[in-house]
DNA sequence: AAAATCTTGAGCAACTCACTAGACATCTAG
DNA sequence: CTAGATGTCTAGTGAGTTGCTCAAGATTTT
């Protein structure tokens, strides 16, 4: 029950490049040198996102990576869903991505205790996590810097 | 963000197990069937459940696995953390296992606004699952069957 | 002693994490 | 307007973990 590494990098990173929303691009190696990330393993973040449709890329020397849409519109859910899949702890009350489970009892009965439990869970997560924006998590950070 | 087959297949047994709480012993065949979990696999989870604490068992002819606490003493929180580790999303935020990330450049800073967005979600968590108790659990199964 | 059961350990395939090497695109210098 | 420097992008590799299987050993009842 633990988030990737894949998405605390990313949230890492797009926290980097909310700072500069609407200025100049950041290089993947500025990013990956203030956050600690491994830069090859970074690119494959960065690259998932942009096809995600949150980031834009400029290749050539004076290339980088900017947000395309704005840190409110961002929610800490959808990044983690990006880059981990769905939220739910089991496939079977995923609403993002439901999926039959084929080898439970209780699948074919109308409800199984299993789900009611998890799907608890499932809704406190996601309650949390869609509704924190970007904008909110990256202010904190310049909050506590002062 | 997903909790593994072993918590899951461990919840599924468990739930089998409380139906003969008190009563007779149950061989891993008969919850593996039941339950259709590959039996050897079951078989570590069961170990780990009584190493643990929670289960006895005996071998022999007549043997099999029984509860050793009752239903109302054991939560899922307990469970999922046996089989899977600690709930927190990410390991700075755990409680019961807490671990100063190495690479984060907040780590140092008295606050990370990824910590406390996470510490949200650890809560939300553990809220449900440890007070979830096996035999609210297992009841749920019993009411749908009528 | 024999049969049924738990117990232990090693081993395998698929996935995730972290990294590497090279192809491809773009800008600047000459 | 071409050469090379500086980027992004794509594919592939190896360590570590997860889900699962198999075989041999230990213990209890008949």
């Amino acid at each position: 029950m633990k988030f990737s590494k894949k998405s605390e990098y990313g949230l890492r990173a797009l926290l980097e490049l909310c700072e500069t929303y609407g200025g100049r691009v950041l290089q993947r190696h500025e990013i990956a040198e203030r956050q600690n990330i491994p830069v090859e393993f970074l690119e494959q973040i960065l690259l998932a996102l942009k096809r995600a449709g949150l980031l834009a890329s400029r290749r050539g020397i004076r290339g980088g990576y900017s947000l395309i849409k704005s840190p409110e519109e961002i929610t800490l859910g959808q990044v983690i869903r990006i880059l981990d899949g769905p939220l739910a702890p089991i496939s079977c009350v995923s609403k993002t991505a439901y999926q039959k489970c084929s080898d439970c009892p209780y699948a074919a009965k109308p409800s199984c205790p299993l789900q009611q439990a998890m799907g608890e869970v499932r809704d406190a997560i996601a309650n949390i996590l869609d509704h924190y924006t970007l904008s909110r998590f990256a202010h904190n950070n310049l909050v506590e810097g002062s």
